[in-house]
DNA sequence: TTAGATTGATACCGTTTGAATATTGATGAC
DNA sequence: GTCATCAATATTCAAACGGTATCAATCTAA
C-alpha cells in the first residue's frame, strides 16, 4: 500500500514516544489521545519499515533503528523550527540570523570582540553562539545549523573552508607563589617533573590544541608528574588558582584573570602557533556570511591578530 | 487563527513551486491540480506570516523571504531523505553503535580479528570497546550498556545467552632460560616447587580463569613456591620476561612476544578447555547482533577457533 | 491467588483537511 | 477587442486524523 509520506507531525510524535518511553505519557503531553498515536507510529514503522519502538510490559524502549531515527527527527524538527524563525526575521526586513560556533578559550575575548565590532556594522543580524566542541562544529556547519565556526582547525574538510583569525602563542598559567612564575618567561625544559592540568584528547584523526601541547611536551622530552584533565580552559584557570598545577594555555586565554593565576611566556613559544580559525561552507555565498568573513578580516588587521607568524608551514590567511 | 502546522508536504509543494516559478509547472510535476497548490502555499505563507512569492502576470518570482526559506525548506527535504535512509540501514543492522565488553587476553587477538573482520562487512557501525572485568559486564549488559560481552563464562545467567566463540588450552609462560623451557611440551606435575604469577580471584559465585587454574594445580597437586599476583595478561608476561616466575595462561595470550618469554603446551592440556565466549541478552534481536552473531560464527568456521573440544561437558556452540 | 491498575492495540465514528472539477478574474499577445 | 495564460475562488468528495469505548497482556497489592 502507497501510504501516507513522512510528515512533520509524525516526527513529533515519534519523539515524544521517545522521550516520553511511553505512548500514554507522550499523548498527554501532545493533548491528544493515547490510540491515535499509537496508530501514527505504526505507520510511521510501515513507511520507514523498520521496528522502532520495542513496545514492554512497562512502556517502551528505542530499538537501534529507533535510535538512529530519533536523532535524525530532532535535528529535522530543531532545524523546522530554525526554517520558521529566520524566514519570519527575513519577512521583516531584518538582514537575517548568524548561529556562531564557539569553544571554550576563544568565547572569552577574541569572539566577543568580533561579535561586537561587527554589530555595530549590522546592529539588525541576530547572532546566537553556541558553544559546542569541534566536531559539533563540522557537523553542525553541514546540516547548516552553523554559519560559522570558530576553532583551532589544523586539516583541511571537504566541503568546508576555513581562515586563520588570530596567531596565538602558548603560554604559561601558573600560581603566583610557584617559582617558575618568578621570571618573565619560562623556558619549556623548566615544566619537566610539574603537575600538569590538561585537557582531554579530542577525537581520533581531528587533532586539537591538546594533542599538539602534549607533542610539544614530548618534543622537549619533559615528563610531567602527572596529569589532571579537565573540561574547558576555565575550569583549568580555577585548578591553577587553587594550586594544583600548572596549565599550558593560549594568549587569549590570559584574559582570565583569577586569583593567584599569573601568566608567563616561554622562552621558545616563537615557535609554536595555535591558530584560532573560522571555518564556513564553502558553497555558502550569502550575503551575510561575505560580510561576516570581511568585518573578521578587518578587525584581525585592526588589531595585528596575525602579525605574529613566520614558520615555513604558515596556511594562507585566506583560501576559496 | 492557530493554523496547521508546517509539514513536509508543504515543504515539498513549496520548494516545486519556487524551482519552477509556476504554480502550474509545479502542480504538473507534482501530480496534483494547480487549485490546491494555491491553498496550500498561502496556508503555509499564513503560517509563515510572510509573502513567498511575488504573484506576475507570467508565473512567479520568490520574494527575499522566500529565498530565505527556499534555503531551509531544501535542506530539511535532504535531511529528511537522509534520515529515511538511515534509519532502513539501521533496521537492516548496518548503522548504528555496538557497545563491546572485553577483557584482557581477549582483546590481544580474538577480539580485534573479529571487529576487523565484522567492520568489512558493517563499516557504518561504530564500535566501541569497553575493558572490564565478568561481573561488570553482566551488569552492563542487563543494564543495556553493553549489546555483547567477550569473557570466559562457565556458569549460565538468567536473562544472557552465551556462546563459545574459541577453545583456548593452557599454556605455560615461561623464560627461556629456565629449565622448563628445554622440552616443546611441559607436564603439569613438573611445576611443583616454582614461582607462579597468577590473577586475583574474580568476585565470588561467579569463578574465572584464576579459579580453574588453582583448581587445575590443586588437582594435580602440585604446591606453588609462592605467587604474585598480577592484574592482567601482559603483566604477567612482563613479570616472566623479568624472570620472577611462571604463569599459566591460555593460548591466544601467546602473542605477547617480551624478550625472553617462551610459550610450552601442557602434556595433559588437551583435557583443559578455557573457552573465549561471548554472551548478550537473549530478549535482543535486533538485527545489528544478529548480524554481529552470525559474524562471529562464520570467522569462527574460517580460523577453526572450536575444533579442539571433545569433552563430555562441551557445552553446544550455539543456544537459543 | 485474585482483583485492580497500567499500558498498548483495536474497532468504530464524527470531524477536519486535502485534492479534484468547474469557474472566475487579471494580464499580456495578437 | 479577442484569445491565451495563469493564479485565485467555489464546491464537492475522499482520505486522514482524532476521540470514545473496549480489549488483551502484564504488573501490583491485598
Amino acid at each position: 500500500m502507497q501510504l501516507t509520506q513522512i510528515e512533520i507531525r509524525r516526527l513529533r510524535y515519534f519523539v515524544a514516544v521517545a522521550e516520553q518511553r511511553s505512548f500514554r505519557a507522550a499523548a498527554l503531553h501532545l493533548h491528544i489521545s493515547q490510540p491515535p498515536l499509537t496508530r501514527q507510529i505504526q505507520q510511521l514503522e510501515a513507511v520507514l519499515e523498520v521496528t522502532l519502538f520495542e513496545r514492554l510490559p512497562r512502556g517502551v524502549e528505542l530499538t537501534e533503528a529507533g535510535r538512529v531515527f530519533y536523532v535524525e527527527a530532532r535535528n529535522i524538527l530543531d532545524l523546522t523550527q530554525q526554517a520558521v524563525d529566520r524566514v519570519r526575521l527575513a519577512g521583516e526586513g531584518r538582514l537575517g540570523r548568524l548561529d556562531v560556533g564557539t569553544f571554550g578559550s576563544a568565547v572569552l575575548s577574541t569572539v566577543p570582540t568580533i561579535m561586537l565590532a561587527f554589530r555595530r556594522g549590522y546592529p539588525r543580524v541576530e547572532i546566537t553562539l553556541h558553544n559546542m566542541r569541534r566536531d559539533e562544529q563540522l557537523k553542525a556547519l553541514r546540516e547548516r545549523r552553523l554559519t560559522v565556526g570558530f576553532n583551532r582547525f589544523f586539516e583541511d574538510e571537504p566541503g568546508l573552508t576555513w581562515e586563520v583569525v588570530k596567531r596565538e602563542k602558548l603560554m604559561l598559567a601558573v600560581h603566583e607563589d610557584h617559582p617558575l612564575a618568578r621570571t618573565e618567561s619560562v623556558s619549556l625544559k623548566a615544566l619537566a617533573g610539574e603537575q600538569f592540568i590538561a585537557f582531554p584528547h579530542a577525537n581520533p584523526g581531528s587533532p586539537g590544541f591538546s594533542e599538539r601541547a602534549r607533542a610539544i611536551l614530548a618534543e622537549f622530552n619533559v615528563e610531567p608528574a602527572g596529569i589532571l584533565e579537565v573540561d574547558d580552559v576555565t575550569s583549568a584557570a580555577s585548578l591553577v588558582s587553587g594550586g594544583f598545577g600548572l596549565s599550558l594555555v593560549t594568549e587569549s586565554s590570559a584574559v582570565l584573570q583569577l586569583p593567584g593565576v599569573v601568566y608567563r611566556r616561554f622562552e621558545e613559544s616563537g615557535e609554536f602557533r595555535f591558530d584560532l580559525a573560522m571555518i564556513y561552507r564553502s558553497d555558502d555565498d550569502s550575503s551575510l556570511l561575505r560580510a561576516f568573513i570581511e568585518a573578521v578580516r578587518s578587525i584581525r588587521g585592526e588589531h595585528g591578530w596575525v602579525r605574529a607568524g613566520g614558520a615555513a608551514d604558515t596556511r594562507p590567511l585566506s583560501t576559496n
